[in-house]
RNA sequence: GGCUAUGUAGCUCAGUUGGUUAGAGCGCAGCAUUCAUAAUGCUGAUGUCGGUGGUUCAAGUCCACCCAUAGCCA
C-alpha cells in the first residue's frame, strides 16, 4: 500500500425512481460500499456519491397513473431508496437526484460546451406517435407482432420470442401501450451527440487500463460496427430538462443521468467548501471511479468519456463493471419468490450477511454472482458465527469473569501476530480489496481465522485454568486471541461495519482503522462480551421468500421489469367482438400427455395433447418457464381449430393457452377439477 | 443470427506464462474436545476439469467445431 493519501470520489450507478432497491441492486451498491470503507479506512480521502435517476418517460406515466406530479413520485421513491441504503449500511457521503439545479447546470454547462465544439447536430427523424396521447413513444411503449416470427405483442425494439432486434415502425399491428391508439409515423428534429468524433480518443482510452480486459473486448465489437450519432432529445410531454435555445425539447433521460454524479458531488462539495474542480477536470492528482453493472457499459464506456473529454471534464480513472445476480443458479423471479426487495430482506434478515456473503462471491471481473440459499446458510454459520465470532466469544469469558475484564501486558505470540498482518503466503488483505478481489479478500481473512482458532486450541486455556499457578499463562493465551480477533474485525470493518462497531464496543476501542493492525491492544479494560452476531435460521430464508412471493400480487405494477403500468395499462382491452366471434374459436381441455425438449429450439417444447380419442402435436413456446416433466399429465386449454402451421421442427397442430409477459413469466391455464379432455370451453 | 463471457468434487469457487498422483471452503463420514452462540481441532472419501477432434514429449490450461447458460446488438 502506498502511504500517500490518495484523493478519490467513488459513484455507484444512480437507481431508477421508478421501482424498489432490490437484492439485484444491492450487488454493487454493496461491492462500492466495501471499497469506498476500504480507502477510508487506509486513510485515503475518498467521495461516495450517488442519486436518484429521475427523468424520462416511464416516470412521467407513472406519476400520472398515480394521480402525482412527478416531483412527488420521485421525492417519494427517493426517500425509499435512501431507506433501505441505510438498512444496508451503504454509507454514501452525498445522495441527491438528478432533478437538481446543480444538475440542469451542468448538463447546460455539458451540452453548450459540446454544441460549440461542433460536436452537436441536428436532423428530422420519424418516429411513432401516439394520436390519442399526443406523444411520440418510446420503443418499449409501442407493443406490436414481430416482424421476423411473427409472434404476437411484442416490445418495439425487439423481439422476446426470436430475440430478433427490429425499429418499431417495423412492428406489424403496432399499438401504444400507453392509450392503446395506433400510432402513426411522425417527423420531428432531434439533436444528435456525435460520438463517431470521438472514435480515436476512445479506442485510446478503453486499452489505457481503465476498463477490464474482458469489457474492452465488447467495446472492440461496437467500434468494428462503427460508432454512430447519439440521439439525445426527446419532444414534449417530457419530464427532463428543457434544452437551452429550443423549443419543446428535452434532454434525454441518458444524457443527464450520468451528470448526476457530478451534481451530487458538487452539492457535496458546495456544502462542505470542497474543490469540486480538482475531483472534475483534467490533470489533476485526484481519482475517478464509477462502479456498473454490465447493462449500462456502453453509456459509461462510450458515450460518457466523450462527453467529458468533450466538454473539458477529466475522463474517469476507471469504470468498473459487475455482473448480474441469480439466485439458486436462475435469473431473480417474482413467482419463485427470488426477487427479493431489499426492504423485505431487511425485515428478515440482518443485512450483513448479505454484505458477507456477496464479498465471499465477488471478484473484480464482471462475471455474474450466485445467491445460493443453501450455502449461503452455511458459508454465513461457519465463517462468521463458527469461526470469526467464536473466537472472542472462547477467549471473552475468561477475561472478563477471571482477570477483570482487562488485557494482559504482553503479546505472547508475537510471530503468529506479526503473520497475520502481513497476510499468509503471497497475498496481501489490503491489496485483495484495491483490486476488488473481496471473494479472495474473504478466503484469505478466514484462513486467519482458522489459525486462530487451531492456535486456542493448541493452548488449551480451559485445562490450564484448572491447573494452579498457572493463571497468567491463562491470562496470555486469551489476550492474544483477542488480539487475533481484533486483526479480524480490522480486516472485515469494510465488508462487516455493523458487527465491528458492536467488536469496538466490546474491545473498549475508538474506530477501527487500518493503521491498528500494527499496534496489539494491551493492558486494556474491555467490556463483557455480547453476541455479535446470531446465526441464519432456515425458517428466516423460508419466510423471505414466501413473502417475496406475496409481493407479487400487490406489487407487481410496480416493479413491472418494463416500468410502465399494470397489465391493462400496457396491454389494453380490445376492441369489443359479439359471441359468434367468440365461438369461431374452438377451445378445448386437453391433457399434455407427453412433453419433451426440441433440439435446436431456444424457447419451444414438444406438447403431444391428448383430447379425449385424438391426439396432437403442438410446439409452445413456454421453454423457460416449464420444465417437461413438470407438464406432463397436466390438463390445459387448447385452440384446436386454429389452422396447423408448419415450423422448422415439425407442424404445429394447434396452439396452448397461457398468460403472462414472456420469458419465464409464461403462466398456462388448468382448467378445474372434474374437468375432461375434449370438453369444449363456452 | 453475430459478438462478449461462463461451464472444474453434492454446493460455492481457486487453478498463475501448458509440466510430476487436479485444489480450497461448505456439506458428508470417523475420531478428539467441551473454553465457546453444538462453536472448535484432527483424519478421511468424493472429480471421464461441458462434449468431440486436433497441436505437443506433455492440455483443466493452446486451437477448431459442437452443446448449455447469461448478457449485448445503441
Amino acid at each position: 500500500m502506498e502511504n500517500t493519501q490518495r484523493k478519490i470520489l467513488v459513484t455507484s450507478a444512480l437507481p431508477y425512481a421508478n421501482g424498489p432497491i432490490h437484492i439485484g441492486h444491492l450487488v454493487e451498491y454493496i461491492q462500492t460500499d466495501i471499497w469506498v470503507r476500504f480507502q477510508k479506512m487506509q486513510g485515503h480521502e475518498c467521495y461516495y456519491v450517488c442519486a436518484d435517476d429521475t427523468h424520462g418517460t416511464p416516470v412521467m406515466l407513472r406519476a400520472e397513473q398515480e394521480g402525482i406530479t412527478p416531483e412527488a413520485l420521485i421525492e417519494k421513491m427517493s426517500l425509499a431508496h435512501q431507506q433501505d441504503f441505510a438498512g444496508f449500511a451503504v454509507d454514501f457521503d452525498n445522495y441527491y437526484s438528478t432533478h437538481s439545479e446543480e444538475n440542469r447546470a451542468l448538463a447546460e454547462e455539458i451540452y453548450q460546451a459540446l454544441k460549440d465544439a461542433g460536436h452537436i447536430s441536428r436532423r428530422t427523424i420519424k418516429q411513432l406517435y401516439d394520436p390519442e396521447k399526443n406523444m411520440f413513444l418510446p420503443d418499449r411503449f409501442i407493443r406490436g407482432q414481430c416482424p421476423h416470427c411473427k409472434a404476437e405483442d411484442q416490445y418495439g425494439d425487439g423481439c422476446e420470442v426470436c430475440n430478433k432486434t427490429y425499429n418499431p415502425t417495423e412492428l406489424i399491428n403496432p399499438v401504444s401501450a400507453i392509450s392503446g391508439a395506433k400510432p402513426v409515423e411522425k417527423a420531428s428534429e432531434h439533436l444528435f451527440f456525435n460520438l463517431p468524433d470521438f472514435e480515436d480518443m476512445l479506442k485510446t482510452w478503453t486499452r489505457a487500463g481503465h476498463l477490464q480486459e474482458e469489457v474492452a473486448n465488447k467495446l472492440d465489437e461496437w467500434f468494428e460496427a462503427g460508432l454512430q450519432q447519439w440521439d439525445i432529445s426527446r419532444d414534449a410531454p417530457y419530464f427532463g430538462f428543457s434544452i437551452p435555445g429550443e423549443i419543446d425539447k428535452y434532454f434525454y433521460v441518458w444524457l443527464d443521468a450520468p451528470i448526476g454524479y457530478l451534481a451530487s458531488f458538487k452539492n457535496l462539495c458546495d456544502r462542505e467548501g470542497l474543490d469540486f474542480e480538482a475531483f472534475t477536470r483534467p490533470g489533476g492528482d485526484t481519482e475517478m471511479y464509477h462502479f456498473i453493472g454490465k447493462d449500462i457499459m456502453y453509456f459509461h464506456c462510450l458515450f460518457w468519456p466523450a462527453m467529458l473529454h468533450g466538454s473539458g471534464f477529466r475522463t474517469p480513472s476507471a469504470v468498473y463493471i459487475h455482473g448480474f445476480l441469480t439466485v439458486d443458479g436462475q435469473k431473480m423471479s417474482k413467482t419463485r419468490g427470488t426477487f427479493i426487495k431489499a426492504e423485505t430482506w431487511l425485515k428478515h434478515l440482518d443485512p450483513e450477511y448479505l454484505r458477507y456473503y456477496f464479498a465471499a462471491k465477488l471478484s473484480n471481473r464482471l462475471e455474474d454472482i450466485d445467491l445460493n440459499l443453501e450455502d449461503f446458510i452455511h458459508r454465513v454459520n461457519a465463517d462468521l458465527v463458527g469461526k470469526v465470532v467464536n473466537i472472542a466469544s472462547r477467549c471473552a469469558g475468561f477475561i472478563n469473569k477471571r482477570f477483570d475484564s482487562r488485557l494482559s501486558a504482553q503479546l505472547s505470540e508475537p510471530q503468529l501476530y506479526d503473520r497475520m498482518v502481513s497476510g499468509s503466503g503471497t497475498t496481501d488483505v489490503a491489496a485483495l480489496y484495491d483490486n476488488r478481489e473481496y471473494s479472495k479478500a474473504m478466503r484469505e481473512i478466514m484462513l486467519l481465522a482458522d489459525e486462530a482458532n487451531q492456535y486456542i486450541d493448541r493452548m488449551k486455556p480451559w485445562q490450564l485454568i484448572k491447573e494452579d499457578g498457572r493463571e497468567r499463562e491463562v491470562h496470555d493465551i486469551c489476550t492474544m486471541g483477542l488480539n487475533l480477533f481484533r486483526l479480524l474485525m480490522i480486516y472485515l470493518k469494510p465488508v462487516l461495519p455493523v458487527m465491528a462497531q458492536k467488536a469496538e464496543t466490546f474491545l473498549n476501542v475508538e474506530a477501527l482503522a487500518w493503521k491498528d493492525l500494527k499496534t496489539p491492544l494491551l493492558n486494556h479494560t474491555i467490556n463483557n462480551f455480547l453476541p455479535l452476531m446470531t446465526r441464519v435460521e432456515k425458517e428466516k430464508i423460508d419466510a423471505l421468500i414466501e413473502e417475496s412471493k406475496s409481493d407479487l400480487m400487490t406489487t407487481e405494477q410496480n416493479t413491472n421489469d418494463t416500468g410502465h403500468g399494470d397489465y391493462l395499462q400496457s396491454d389494453p382491452v380490445s376492441e369489443q367482438i359479439g359471441i359468434e366471434d367468440f365461438m369461431k374459436v374452438d377451445l378445448r381441455v386437453a391433457r399434455i400427455i407427453r412433453a419433451e425438449h426440441v433440439d435446436g429450439a431456444d424457447k419451444l417444447l414438444q406438447l403431444t395433447l391428448d383430447l379425449g380419442g385424438e391426439t396432437r402435436n403442438v410446439f409452445a413456446g413456454i421453454k423457460a418457464a416449464y420444465e417437461p416433466e413438470q407438464l406432463i399429465d397436466r390438463l390445459t386449454v387448447m385452440v384446436v381449430n386454429l389452422a396447423p402451421r408448419k415450423m422448422r421442427f415439425g407442424v404445429s397442430e394447434g396452439m396452448v393457452l397461457a398468460a403472462g409477459p414472456g420469458g419465464r413469466d409464461i403462466f398456462i391455464l388448468n382448467p378445474d377439477t372434474g374437468a375432461q379432455p375434449g370438453m369444449r370451453i363456452k
